[in-house]
Formats: C-alpha cells, sequence, structure tokens
DNA sequence: GCCAACGTTGGC
DNA sequence: GCCAACGTTGGC
C-alpha cells in the first residue's frame, strides 16, 4: 500500500465533483508529463490512498482523501483531436499516456494549505509537494509524511 | 496578471 | 547530444 498526492484546478474539476460523480469515481485523464505518468502505469497499486490538491486557485492545499481503483489503463483523451488534451503522438496500438481512476474517500475536516504544510518543513522535509519549483502534478507520498500531514488535520 | 521554474521541441 | 526557444504550471 503507497500514498500518492494528485493535484486539480478546482475550477476544472474539484473534489466536490469527484464526490458527485455517480459512482464517486474518475479516470483521472489529461495527464502529459512523462514522471507522472510512470507514477500512474508503473507504481500505483489498486487501492492505494490520494491526497486530493486543490492547486491555482484561493488557498492551494489538500482538501480530501480518495483511493485508486483498479488497473492502468490508456489515457482515451489523448486520442481525441476534439479534446483539449488531443496527442497524435499516441497512437491506440501503442499508447503514450495512460491514466488511474480514482474514487472518492472522505473529505479532511479542514483544508490543510500549501503554506501550512510549508510551516512544517523539517518535519515535511524531502516531501515533493514543499520543494521550490515543484511541478508535478502526481507524485508519491512518504508513509511517514502521510501520516503527519493527517495528524495536522 | 506576473514570473520563476522547469519540461519539451527542434535545429544544428 | 547540446542548448536556445518556447510552452506550461502554479504560487503569489
Amino acid at each position: 500500500m503507497a500514498y500518492w498526492l494528485m493535484k486539480s484546478e478546482p475550477d476544472e474539476f474539484s473534489f466536490d465533483d469527484l464526490k458527485n460523480r455517480p459512482e464517486q469515481t474518475e479516470p483521472w485523464d489529461g495527464v502529459r508529463n512523462y514522471q507522472a505518468r510512470n507514477f500512474m502505469r508503473d507504481a500505483m497499486q489498486d487501492g492505494d490512498e490520494v491526497f486530493f490538491y486543490h492547486s491555482n486557485c484561493d488557498i492551494p492545499g489538500i482538501v480530501g482523501i480518495a483511493r485508486v481503483r483498479g488497473e492502468t489503463r490508456p489515457d482515451h483523451t489523448a486520442f481525441d483531436p476534439d479534446d483539449k488534451h488531443f496527442d497524435p503522438k499516441s497512437d491506440p496500438d501503442k499508447p503514450r499516456w495512460y491514466l488511474r481512476d480514482i474514487q472518492y474517500v472522505r473529505p479532511l475536516a479542514r483544508t490543510i494549505s500549501l503554506k501550512e504544510l510549508k510551516d512544517h518543513a523539517e518535519a515535511l522535509q524531502d516531501f515533493a509537494l514543499v520543494r521550490r519549483g515543484n511541478r508535478l502534478s502526481v507524485m508519491p507520498v512518504d508513509a511517514q509524511h502521510w501520516d503527519y500531514i493527517l495528524g495536522l488535520e
């Protein structure tokens, strides 16, 4: 069992949007970064837990917990010329981009903001999210960091 | 809206 | 394989 953090812009897809999905599950499509793809395709396991992070908004931070559901599969949006994440270099016979399905678990009692996380720099050393210049949208979370952050809730 | 950080592209 | 140009991310 591993832990992850996944970013989403709430204007695009928020944690409430996930909650309101018919099966509270959403394919995490549109990721076009190789490192993030490799985490989703190769490292995630069915049942892994995920911090749901809101980026590019008033208070960037962790707002809820989700869960990885099922195995990896090709990101279908890469094949659709009308999709904003269309990638002509991704061939359905040899897909370049993969996704996971993410299921709602529960909201945090309160948002744990990026600012607050940065205030715990010592305990959260080497946590990718608080490293300078971090732009990765899918990243692993160490078990001790996961527990520490939930301890702030 | 600004801009630093960083990933990708493509000419050479 | 190098690296300048360019595009994107995302905090502020």
